[in-house]
DNA sequence: CAGTATCCTTCCAGATACTG
DNA sequence: CAGTATCTGGAAGGATACTG
């Protein structure tokens, strides 16, 4: 025999934080909003780019994140996208991959990796006050997803897709392209191991990094 | 018969976002950290603060968090305090609290609240940048605590204690204190029925409370 | 494709007892 | 005070089978 309530695991504290991990702080949910920040999906496609998430665990999240407005349905179709409350979340959930990215060494071997997670990071590391007067665009393809990096007198803007007209276009794997960002991987090293080709301007690449703040960083193998 | 790992739940994706949740996303964890933002603390500190945790969870994570580098101890005494790796996490917390804080509604009779939380939420709201040309301090007495928020040109900082020689200061209780941060109640409001009280220059209230982004709010109550 | 339903494991809350 | 160790019920998570 059921009494009342189910019990909701909530911190009850009267604070920010808290109230904001009551909503977000359990396991995948985050991971959730970071597929939607990249754009709408669709339940499987969420699915294929959670491996080991069960399907009824994204069915509860994303039930729970649509009563709360953190995710909407799209009206066609049969898409989920966020809603204002969950677009909030990008600047923490930019702050929160800066920091993890700092934790990733090489790639495990039984670690997935996904393209669109590169544009994540290219949205959490650029500062386009390292050159306050650029204005260009650098495209990235990425395995088979094209996506591109737009800088305009110190504010930078990203999309899918690929660029109208880029002042470089690099090409890459995924597990390249994020072991650059998590700096054990220089750009330059990736270039001269045939890791990463680019096209266009040399000189464009060299300001994608500073913008980046991949070009003062130190090399991985300093001299000892 | 046990055999081999205790197989750690991680999410084995090659993202930083991924990384850090494997980090910091257990339950009561980021908590923690914003214990430890605010000061160094000692176990039963922490265990005060955190009510509803068991005290071998507090022993566990404070385990995870010192042997990766988040947490380190004190030389002298007992305590605990973040090392430069949970120092890197105030930005993400400042960020989630800011979110978060827009989901509290009023309190209700079962939840905590601790008067350091409010200097927490102080932090993620102050943006000196609404009044770039601004340098004074104003300090804050809620409950029996009290700390301070300094301006200077454009930047903020802020610390526990009083402070020197502040422009203005308020007293109020905790409780009031997150409600004004979490806009469910006027600054000016908890003015006018004595839920706050203020000494100094009744201008710098004013400045304060700009650069705190609650002059520009809509009041609680618009006219239906 | 888009989810429910089920079963089993792991984690967590709370209590308490014990050690240095 | 500052923890570690153990136990227990219940909730959350993981894998998979199943349905519209």
């Amino acid at each position: 025999m059921r009494t009342g309530t189910p019990k909701e695991r909530n911190y009850r504290q009267y604070c920010g934080l808290a109230a904001g991990l009551d909503v977000i702080g359990e396991r995948w949910t985050l991971l959730i909003v970071r597929e939607l920040l990249l754009g709408p999906r669709r339940y499987n496609e969420l699915l294929a780019d959670l491996p080991g998430m069960g399907t009824n665990l994204l069915a509860d999240r994303l039930k729970k994140l649509r009563e709360l407005g953190v995710v909407e349905r799209e009206e066609a179709g049969h898409g989920y996208r966020l809603g204002p409350l969950g677009e909030g979340l990008r600047e923490s959930v930019l702050a929160l991959s800066k920091w993890g990215v700092g934790l990733l060494g090489e790639p495990q071997a039984d670690m997935v990796t996904r393209p669109h997670w590169g544009l994540l990071a290219v949205q959490a590391m650029a500062d386009a006050s390292r050159l306050p007067e650029l204005v260009e665009t650098y495209e990235f393809q990425v395995d088979d997803e094209t996506f591109h990096l737009t800088v305009d007198r110190g504010t930078v803007s990203t999309a899918r897709g690929p660029a109208a007209d880029p002042a470089m276009s690099v090409r890459t794997d995924a597990t390249t392209f994020v072991r650059i960002g998590a700096g054990v991987l220089g750009p330059f090293e990736a270039l001269a191991t045939g890791k990463l080709t680019f096209t266009g301007d040399q000189e464009a690449v060299l300001r994608c990094s500073t913008v980046l703040g991949l070009a003062e960083r130190p090399g991985p193998r300093p001299a000892a």
